[in-house]
DNA sequence: CGAATTCTGAGGCACGTACTTCAAAACGCC
DNA sequence: GGCGTTTTGAAGTACGTGCCTCAGAATTCG
């Protein structure tokens, strides 16, 4: 029956005319090995088709892998979606032993953030976080590689650091395909359009803004872009904000939100705006964005999978950890557009 | 160590105060154990916060899947996505012990797809089928599911049949994604629209020429839709039935193809719109479609992900075979929307 | 040639579970 | 009390690999 059950060490091993042991110190590339022989076992697998049964394997090295993912504290809606993701994996991990820790820090201050991965502990197979790009934070993650600490970057990348990957979307062009959705809706109307970010000293959030008035500001030269507005992701004052650019620009025909704080955006454009003329494009899908995309509020959202950044965090970590390969296609975060048609 | 290392089934049974073979008939409920004997090894399995081993388990219990993936044969560039991710999941599956044939089988033909099922050996332990809604279609995939092989339907559903599960998008929807851009993109402009599909008897198609059809109809009145042109996803004809439009409504002011061939109506494009004022879309991201939307020829496609979709039919055909749970999150296939901007 | 080194074989323990067998104990019933 | 049935325990084998030890063979080197 050897075409149907797999073949298994021993199998190679008789094939090849060598002991178990042998077959074993070739398969893990142990040395003391004659060439000569290894070159036999090589042949003898793959004759067989022999692959290491990924079961007992795991199972006979007893190795446990714990990774932290390090989440921004505060009331954001994406980010709490994304902590309760990491419960919803649990089952998928322990299926590859691992489990994953989670703790949370105020990401807004580097100090802070700097802080919480010095003190991370260095048994962990691996971190991701959701990073600030700020020279303390890159040193305390350099630090953290050092230590022999993979990590990777969780949506909000620090690209000069020693992180082995980033999880997350190209924010340019995020933004640039927000301008272009701004610029198609509103059809040739001329007027200007305002731009909202949480802070732009955020790496997404300035990358986001500079993508969008890049694009915005060659292909639809009609429009005025208006300065840009720090509101620190707060709805209040990003109501604040939408209203007083209502209030003095009426030739104002376009909003463009790079940061949260989406509610307050909604709360605003309804008394500024109730003919819905404003075309408005933010990011990330939240209850809230989903609720105003429905209404004909909002006209698109720009968002990410905070499920697939997850689970693709935990793969590339346990990828690292195992020296296992990675789909690399499968790793891309895409930037999802939804407007009320296509909502998940 | 006990909060280190994973409590096994014999902390378990030391906790109850009974034998392994207890904890054992108990976690896979097998007969014979009191009542009372049964709660307090629960009670230890909770204290301990227990769970199988799942590398243990698959090596003790011998099983390996077999699954079987029905592709539709022919040049199609989304399809030959499809067969080509299939290699791609195999180390992803042997981790789980399971492994794919892929076969090939010509969709336009409801009896052939139909023999083709009959023929597949009840030996599998799931096969994924992309299928044709007919009724000899459904009774092939019914008896299947009768012999006791679950079955999942992939990318255009047969919704009648016993299949478990659907794995696809919502094509209605994904119609009125496209109706919605292609309002939105002509911007108040008036015109006629003209619908392409590959054959109205496959229901993916007719569908969302329907979705297409009813919102543009409803939302967009100084839009005309015109009659629907059938192509049999044939490039050459998709260029001749563009051509045929342009030439004669002169106001013709936008384009959907819900089908495929969208070489053909690129092609057709260049010479009968020369300056790229027409609004296109299109459906699936290939080469083709890609390499216009990057020339500004297309203006969106409405694609889902073929490797998403593939690793959901296999996560589901194992999660039905192993008896695990599914996070049906996950298995949501999207209606993605793609324009130049938001490339993968 | 002898010694040191490099290879190889044989065997065993461990990982944590599934599944089996057999005997002993507990239980129900008349 | 005796019988039959249900429940439980003890122990074992098996799954396929990683990792270890130790002895002996083969090879190289001085």
């Amino acid at each position: 029956m050897q075409q149907t059950s797999h073949p298994t060490l021993i199998d190679v091993a008789r094939l090849a005319g060598v002991s178990r042991a042998t077959v074993d110190r070739v398969v893990n590339r142990r040395p003391n090995v004659r060439a000569e022989t290894v070159a036999r076992v090589r042949a003898a697998m793959e004759a067989l088709r022999y692959r290491p049964d990924p079961l007992a394997a795991g199972l006979a090295r007893r190795e446990r892998y714990r990774f932290c993912f390090l989440l921004p504290a505060g009331a954001n809606a994406f980010m709490a979606e994304l902590a309760g993701g990491i419960d919803a994996m649990a089952d998928w991990l322990a299926r590859s032993r691992a489990s994953i820790d989670c703790r949370t820090v105020d990401v807004f201050d580097p100090r802070a953030l700097a802080a919480a991965i010095d003190a991370l502990e260095r048994s962990y197979a691996g971190v991701a976080v959701v990073a600030l790009d700020d020279p303390l934070v890159l040193a305390a993650i350099d630090r953290l590689v050092a230590d022999g600490v993979p990590v990777v970057t969780l949506v909000s990348d620090v690209p000069a650091s020693r992180r082995s990957h980033f999880v997350g979307v190209d924010n340019s062009a995020a933004g640039r395909t927000a301008a272009r959705l701004v610029g198609r809706f509103l059809g040739g109307r001329t007027g200007s359009v305002g731009i909202l970010v949480g802070s732009l000293s955020l790496r997404d959030h300035m990358e986001r803004c500079f993508g969008f008035s890049q694009l915005l500001g060659r292909d639809f030269p009609g429009l005025t872009i208006l300065p840009v507005a720090e509101m620190r992701d707060d709805p209040a004052l990003a109501a604040a904000a939408v209203r007083r650019l209502a209030a003095e620009r009426e030739d104002l025909s376009a909003l463009y939100n790079a940061g949260a704080g989406n509610e307050g955006v909604a709360e605003a454009l309804r008394a500024a705006d109730p003919t819905g003329r404003l075309v408005f494009v933010g990011h990330e899908l939240t209850p809230a964005s989903r609720a105003e995309l429905l209404a004909g509020r909002f006209d698109a959202v720009i968002a990410q999978n905070p499920g697939h950044e997850l689970r693709s965090a935990a793969r590339l970590l346990l990828a690292d950890a195992t020296g296992d390969a990675v789909i690399a296609e499968q790793e891309r975060i895409r930037i999802d557009i939804f407007i009320r048609e296509n909502l998940p």
